[in-house]
DNA sequence: CTTACATCCGTACTTGAGTACGGAGTCAAG
DNA sequence: CTTGACTCCGTACTCAAGTACGGATGTAAG
């Protein structure tokens, strides 16, 4: 009943989400991720379900989100008592739609300055400042 | 012809934007705001433009983009050759648009966790990872 | 059984993004 | 014309997020 190995190492886990070791184990010490138990004396073993949320874990942080803020996207995942996540996730969700705000317009002003660059021939501006500017 | 001083102090600015003094001098170093010339032997005034780039970088940085990748969306509003701009555009937006689908995803992850919440009374769990899992 | 390579773990180093500090210069109010 | 607050500038410190190192242990192949 104990069969072969059960998943990756960690170096593997490593290499599939394309980090180094070293921060997994980064993230073990910072709770973002668990230790699986080492069956006796051992080695530890992930599965997919550490790869996804390793993955994202990087994903989230593109989007400019720190560690601590994961920490807490995470406890959604983990499942709260059902209030506090309510809270959690309410908060979340202004700071998202903000994100999704300004990267919209950010959007909007670089597939203009593309279409303008095709359209004239020389030097070309970008009101990419402009693109943020509170729109009231 | 000279009238009475022309902007704010590098403090006002900083207090507009929210931001350290100390921090507006960095941005200055690394290239990413002008220093304005000090009229003879005497002190530094921004304006507008100023204020405005400062908050843009604020709300970039908030978005995931590093101090290096602001400042290549600066050279496009700075206005560069139109190629070359164009170039820089056409990456800028990839990565904007990935952004932006990941972000909406979490964003649907978060309303559904509210809605859950509503709906049952305990514990929940939101597929929060899932979310970010490649839809194909 | 040895040997090569990976894991484990603690500690130390690095990098990006600021923050803090301190002395010298500036400027407006009293 | 002094005084208090602010600017200027260089240098040094801090904090988050890794990265690197190195000795001890595990483990699979020859």
């Amino acid at each position: 009943m104990k069969g072969q190995p059960k998943g990756a190492t960690i170096g593997g886990l490593a290499v599939a989400a394309g980090v180094n070791v070293e921060t997994v184990r980064f993230y073990q010490r910072k709770g973002l991720m668990r230790e699986p138990e080492r069956g006796y004396g051992s080695i530890r073993r992930y599965g997919e379900a550490d790869l996804a949320r390793l993955r994202f874990i990087r994903s989230a942080q593109r989007l400019g989100f720190s560690l601590d803020e994961i920490g807490e996207l995470l406890k959604l995942e983990d499942g709260t008592r059902c209030d506090e996540a309510r809270t959690l996730a309410e908060r979340k969700l202004v700071d998202v739609r903000q994100k999704l705000i300004d990267l919209q317009r950010i959007e909007l002003s670089l597939t203009q300055l593309i279409d303008h660059c095709v359209a004239s021939g020389g030097e070309v501006a970008c009101p990419m400042i402009a693109s943020l500017q509170e729109a009231t």
